[in-house]
DNA sequence: ATGAAAGCGCTAACAA
DNA sequence: TTGTTAGCGCTTTCAT
């Protein structure tokens, strides 16, 4: 017979026992004579038995999985948080179901009515903008959020950030005291808190430094590497380039680089160049970006262990379980060779 | 009332039918008058319903989800084999649950378990080595599997794979006609007919160059670029170095090129590296590494097409559905600065 | 065009 | 210790 479908009925009648203690055999559940769980068990792998999670969750209101959707799953960064997220959802026995939203807000909505309707028992999400809050307004209730590395503007759920203006400032004020002036931002096109935290900080460190703010420095793009070379072509197409430039992510940072040397940049020498995450490849010798840098796979843990806390086993009432944490992470400066 | 809780049964109870009926009406069935229909889906919308996936997947026996089962999301290398799946998955409206197996067997063999129990439709693995021949066994019958870029010694399950032997070939040759001799190999330890296909190539253009196969350059680690790093330096140390390494995978080659650099070593006027997949990093302008190509992308869609194929909705029986396909792709060298 | 009812595989009272 | 039974939310005959 098929092992997907051997039921605890099938185990039953061939045990000779009612299909209620054979669940309750299967599940180690007390009052069960240990001849029968034996016989059980046995028979249970005899057949082939696998547990139908559907079923089970069906009744429990449990599926024991959680829900992650990232916005870019080729950008390093978002694997080293999926690492943690995986690593301390396996530890508490969940399994992680990972989407990837491609930065397209069509495609994060869709993803978290996928994952509502499946019932996940909570959701953790890095959401791609503002556009998110929609996410907030669908959980009131029951599913239980975390969001992480970026937030909806105002949200009443869980976090687990960094602090972003405080990055931007770092980076800038490097740029700033080491020399470099004028200092330019290309970051992302609207919405995102990430991208308005960095800017602000940029902002604040540029003023601090007495330096005039001046939009032709400043760029958005979407965040991936081709955009940032895209940005850095264009401004220097336009005689626009600083002396240095923030960029809001290694990607684009990396695309910049390219697009320095293409242009016969050398970097730092005629411009300087510092980018934010401190994905893996910013460190290679060849490349030796500095960045600031985002504690990613921490991030990814304590964005699990709030959820956990907030799904709270067996709390049914909303009132019972967890509130809220919100949680900001210190950035840290790496200061490498292309500054 | 939380939306969670809302069923077809209050739609049904607020509109005043049976709730079979709103059944019909949310599934677009035939034999609802519309003047119905359009009630039932305004009570929906306006209850805030959304459709219970696991209640559905109990009685269809479909879930319209399939498995990604990848060993190590952080190698750029699966992100771009996963995009392809996640793509052609949602065009044909499956959900992607994506697992990594952190190159574990042991949480391999849990995640298929995990999916088989979450009764997905269909699993896509990239196998971690041999043992994978586990999933094969469990698989008899009902869920389809497809593997993907890497596959058990006998399978007789579908799987898409390039010809590793011939990428192996190609990029030693390549190394030998330069004039680079000896050539070593950096693989992976045992197992993987990824790495014994490549280790082949290598092997089939030293004897076709003339060249003795020698031992002590070729060292096996773990396809993560410490390893890279290290099977560098140790052959570096033990004075062992050969003129050029033919590199199992692009990472484990960036380790490499890291090592060499800190041996004080030129790429490649001291030593010539080869590599292999071609992960987007490698074509970056400050490392430029040869590698050989695999059309990552597209194999990812092409294991979701075979899926869908043998999954063939509606076919109950075994003997309906589509029979295995196993395609074997090209590989293609890409030559560039390291070489 | 709609309703009644069975049942998907399982857990969890409640009985015995 | 074990059995009986009632659902979980939904789809799908089979009636009407």
């Amino acid at each position: 017979m098929d092992p997907h479908d051997v039921t605890i009925k099938d185990i039953a009648s061939k045990v000779g026992i009612s299909y209620a203690t054979v669940s309750r055999a299967l599940n180690g559940k007390y009052g069960v004579k240990a001849d029968t769980r034996e016989k059980v068990l046995k028979a249970a792998k005899r057949l082939g038995y696998r547990p139908n999670a559907i079923a089970r969750g069906l009744v429990t209101r449990r599926t024991m999985t959680i829900g992650l959707i990232v916005p870019d799953i080729k950008n390093p960064f978002y694997p080293e948080v999926a690492g943690g997220v995986e690593d301390a959802a396996h530890e508490a026995n969940y399994g992680v179901l990972l989407c990837n939203s491609n930065w397209r807000e069509e495609s994060e909505r869709q993803y978290v009515s996928l994952l509502l309707e499946r019932r996940v028992d909570g959701i953790i999400v890095a959401p791609i903008s503002n556009g998110a809050e929609f996410i907030d307004a669908r959980m009131r209730g029951r599913t239980p959020v975390v969001y992480v590395s970026n937030r909806p503007h105002r949200t009443e759920s869980s976090y687990v950030i960094i602090d972003n203006a405080r990055g931007g400032f770092l980076a800038t004020r490097h740029l700033l005291e080491a020399g470099y002036a004028p200092v330019g931002f290309l970051g992302s096109a609207e919405g995102s808190e990430t991208g308005k935290g960095r800017f602000n900080g940029y902002r604040r460190a540029l003023s601090r430094h007495g330096q005039a703010y001046d939009a032709r420095y400043v760029r958005v793009g979407d965040m991936m590497q081709v955009s940032g070379y895209r940005m850095f072509r264009e401004m220097f197409d336009a005689g626009d380039l600083p002396r240095a430039v923030f960029v809001e992510n290694d990607l684009m940072a990396l695309g910049c680089i390219q697009a320095a040397r293409e242009c016969g940049l050398k970097v730092p020498e005629d411009v300087a160049i510092v980018g934010f995450d401190d994905i893996p490849f910013a460190s290679f010798p060849e490349v030796q970006l500095t960045t600031v840098r985002q504690p990613t796979y921490d991030m990814g843990r304590t964005a699990v262990e709030i959820l956990l806390e907030s799904i709270g086993h067996g709390k049914e009432r909303v009132e019972d379980r967890a509130k809220p944490r919100q949680v900001v992470l210190k950035p840290q400066l790496v200061v490498r060779r292309t500054t």
